[in-house]
DNA sequence: ATAGGGCTTCCCATTGTTGGAAGGTCAAGC
DNA sequence: GCTTGACCTTCCAACAATGGGAAGCCCTAT
C-alpha cells in the first residue's frame, strides 16, 4: 500500500508519516524500485497506535517511550502505567494553569461594566496588577505559559 | 534606559522586547547616537502590560487587541470585556480537551495492573479503541490537539 | 501517447522563545 | 591612553508539530 492508502487508514497525514520517518521514530518505509514507499498492515497498525497516542496528547517523544514498550514483548505493564500517569499529571498540571488564567480573567471581566464608557478594571489589572482583588482569585499566575491563544 | 534594564524591569526578556519590535506589536524605540535601544518609564509600563497579558495565556495578536483598546482614549469597556470573555472561552476550550485526555488515560491507567506482567489495557487501547470502556468515559477525544507533553 | 493524480524531495511558514556568533560601545581601572 | 568586561547591535538557527507548495518523476486509464 502506498503512502496515501496508508494515511487514510491511519488518520496520519502522509506529511507526518514522512516526517516520523525522518526523525526516527517509525524505522525507513520499504520502497518499490521507482522510490515510492510502501505500508503493510502491521505499518498501518502501528501508525493507528501512533495517531492514538497523539490523540491522548502524547508528544513524539512520549510516543516514542510508548512505541518501544508496545514492541517489547518482555515489557513490565507497571512501566506503562508509569508513563501513562506521568502524562496525567502533566496534563492535570497545563489544566491548572488555563484555569488560573480562565478564573482570573473572568473575576476581571465581571468587574468590568462592559458599557459604552473606557474604564475598564482589565485594562487597570493590566496595568498594574492587585487593584482588582474580588473573588478568591488573588494567586497571581506567574510562571510562563505555554499556552497562548491561536 | 537600555534595553537590559528594561528588560529587569517589565519582565519582558531583551530578546523579546526586539522581537516584539521587530513584529510591531510596540513601537521602535528610540536610539542613541551608536545605537543603543532607549526606553522610558513609559515603554516599560506598556512592557509589563504585555507580560501581564502574556501571563493571563492572550496570544502575541491578541495581545495587539489588548494594547489597541488600552491606547485608545475613547474605547468602550464593552469592547474591552468580550475581548476578554471570548480568550476565556477559547481558555475553556482547551481546559476541556485536554480534561478528556486526562480522563481517558487515567481511567486507562486504572485498569491497568502496573505489575511486571506485560499485558496492559493502556497499550490494548492504544492499539483498537474501545477495548477498555470502563467508568464514564467512553467519548473519544477526536479532533487533533493542540497540546503535546513537552 | 497523453492526461491526471499520486509520489518523491526540498524549502518555507507558523508561534513564541531562546541560543549563539561576530562585532560595536561604554564605563571602570590601571 | 589602553585594556577589560559587560553591555549592546544584527543576523542566523533551533525548538515541536504541522501544513503548504514547487519541481519533477511515476503509474494507470483512456
Amino acid at each position: 500500500m502506498n503512502i496515501g492508502a496508508a494515511a487514510q487508514a491511519s488518520g496520519v497525514s502522509a506529511k507526518m508519516i514522512r516526517y516520523y520517518e525522518e526523525t526516527g521514530l517509525i524505522p525507513a518505509a520499504q520502497r518499490t524500485a521507482s522510490g515510492y514507499r510502501v505500508y503493510s498492515e502491521q505499518d498501518v497498525h502501528m501508525l493507528r497506535f501512533i495517531r492514538r497516542a497523539r490523540d491522548l496528547g502524547f508528544s513524539v517523544e512520549g510516543i516514542r517511550g510508548l512505541l518501544d514498550l508496545w514492541r517489547d514483548q518482555s515489557r513490565h505493564s507497571a512501566d506503562v502505567k508509569q508513563l501513562a500517569l506521568e502524562h496525567v499529571a502533566e496534563l492535570r498540571r497545563k489544566i491548572a494553569e488555563l484555569e488560573d488564567m480562565a478564573s482570573t480573567l473572568e473575576t476581571l471581566a465581571r468587574a468590568c461594566h462592559g458599557n459604552d464608557r473606557p474604564d475598564c478594571p482589565i485594562l487597570s489589572e493590566l496595568e498594574a496588577p492587585g487593584k482588582v482583588e474580588s473573588d478568591s482569585t488573588t494567586r497571581r499566575s506567574r510562571s510562563a505559559s505555554r499556552f497562548r491563544a491561536g
